[in-house]
DNA sequence: CATGAATGAGAGTTCATTCAT
DNA sequence: GATGAATGAACTCTCATTCAT
């Protein structure tokens, strides 16, 4: 496998993920990726032999790109608050672009297939965002910026707010407001209220 | 189309429910439910003429069903508290039924079909739950059972938390103890750390 | 059998007939019947037991039915030519009716089902006519209305381009002004050319 | 949707019409196509996605193999009523191969399905016809062979003659004798009886 | 006689997957 | 490696026909 097939694949893997982003999962035919890439349906075999295999490679290649979004846009004179605000917003524009996201895909993917415990990369990183912003309640409770008793637990909680409001959002719908409103419920339950 | 017999029709949906917990919405066909029901084809058509018709009328089911869990259970001298509990306990008996829910098949539904803003039972379902919460919290907070400023926020806030480990529990899956942590500090949060 | 059956029989095939005139052979379903007679499944199977049946029965009727439509009409002081004239102006309200006449049905059941030669009411039909126009042919002769050499060749060439007009107008279409020249072209045939 | 392979569409048109000409239009199924053709289900969609756009297509081929049909095979120095005669012949010839022509089933196609009127092929070649024997009797009138007051007018009257006739042999059945009394009473009328 | 729920054969259609070129 | 025509299994849906009541 020269470079040349890796770039291919590279570009299968990009297009398919549109493709996902689109449809979701279960909606997703070979027909369809092959159809999005312009490729041959042979083609498409060579390099992935199922949605799955492709799905899962897709998924991995997310995680990888929005892994360190983080760290990246941070200022060094930022506060822990600036730093939390900075993640809930990105988190609020993932939940809002409707069809643009991965989170639908995934979803129907994971509610038929359980992965290995050790390799399921959407639990990894639910992890990894816990402890992230664990330590960022540490932080922000030994500058004096927050109030928390239980930073592991605030973490975890806020961790599921957010899966919650994402899988509503998904379902039901949610406007605007509404997850504006439970951000600023998560921030004040931390800053204290304003009388 | 007359009645035919309401109770055929009600022994469809009760094996389609079944049907739907066990393989979700999507990887339900009507040969499956003919299977389940060991009835023909042809027969299945007589009351119902797709899946999506089938599951909306489970879904309705259980929603009526379900919906009046509540003020069954409860003694009279029961605190507000232990009427918060006896809900948790509840929600957390149904995250906990892997594979005995409707929880994926409604998911998967409403993912590909968006519901009329009016007709959505999910969301119908959401908006009881936090209204019914809200009151709860207000009636603890008179009675000082529960310490709380913001009672709506804060019966939206718990409601998304338990959509939250439910999409965990259905998707990447999620210990007993975990969710337990989790309504643990709920409660916390409302009647105050003790230390 | 009692009256009762007989007269049930009859609404049957009256109402069946519209249906067929509706939609043609082919397309008719027992369901169709079943439902435009607003009785059971089971109840129509006890008179007729295929479309089949029940059409061959219905053209029976209707070829009754039209057989006399002739004699009536024609007061004694007529001449040959007004009757011929009343004759064609009948064919001409029947080809011009669209989707009221069993024409289609008729053909459509020929195509694929040949009748013994004995039993077919079409082809009878379409002799007796040939022979009436003979006749009336050899009467417009003896009185000098009309001109003509061979008038069985001529009635028959009359049958067959009404014919032709009928599953033209049935198929691609005609326009009145198209039958009127072509009636007008017949009976400028019989009674000479005006220069 | 590229060309895939052109023979094999030709093939299928070419089995395909052999279908019809045995069965009809509605009465064939794609399963009798792909039968008769000795593919696989699916190999015929990736052709053809319906009976109607099959036949459609194998009508178009048919007219187009028919049309010059004329030209051909008419020698310099034949008269007008030769062609005329070869033009008979070969309609009586189509009319007589009982199981053999597609006029049944684009007879049924049309009753079901009016084409829009500029795209209607079988219009077309009647229309066609019609004007072709028109200046065939201009001509043979022309040169003293034939007597013929209003030729457009009797060019249309044989062509309904001769579609009379083609429903008549596909409905009730005709003999061969009866075709040929009505095309020599064609030919008479306009060679002038012999007496 | 009459009913209409139930049956099951069969038509239409789509797609993952293969394989000769 | 790459192609895309071909395959066939699986699904949806309809209807003539039967049969217990």
């Amino acid at each position: 496998m020269g470079e040349k097939s890796t770039q291919k694949k590279q570009f299968i893997l990009e297009t398919a993920k549109k493709v996902f982003m689109e449809k979701g999962f279960k909606n997703v035919t070979m027909k369809d990726v092959v159809e999005a890439c312009e490729i041959s349906r042979g083609g498409l075999y060579l390099y992935f032999s199922s949605t799955e295999e492709l799905f899962l490679e897709v998924l991995k290649m997310d995680m990888e790109e929005t892994d360190d979004v983080f760290s990246d846009k941070i200022g060094d004179d930022a506060t822990i608050t600036d730093i939390l605000l900075l993640f809930l917003k990105e988190q609020k524009r993932e939940m809002l672009r409707k069809k643009n996201n991965l989170a639908v895909a995934t979803y129907e993917y994971l509610f038929a297939n359980k992965l290995p415990k050790g390799k399921n990369p959407v639990k990894k990183r639910f992890e990894t965002a816990v402890m992230m912003l664990n330590k960022l309640l540490d932080a922000g409770v030994e500058r004096g910026e927050f109030i928390c008793e239980d930073t592991l637990g605030t973490a975890r909680n806020i961790m599921y707010v957010l899966e919650g409001i994402k899988i509503t959002a998904s379902t039901v719908g949610i406007s605007e407001e509404k997850v504006d409103a439970e951000l600023v419920f998560i921030i004040k339950g931390l800053v204290g209220e304003e009388e």
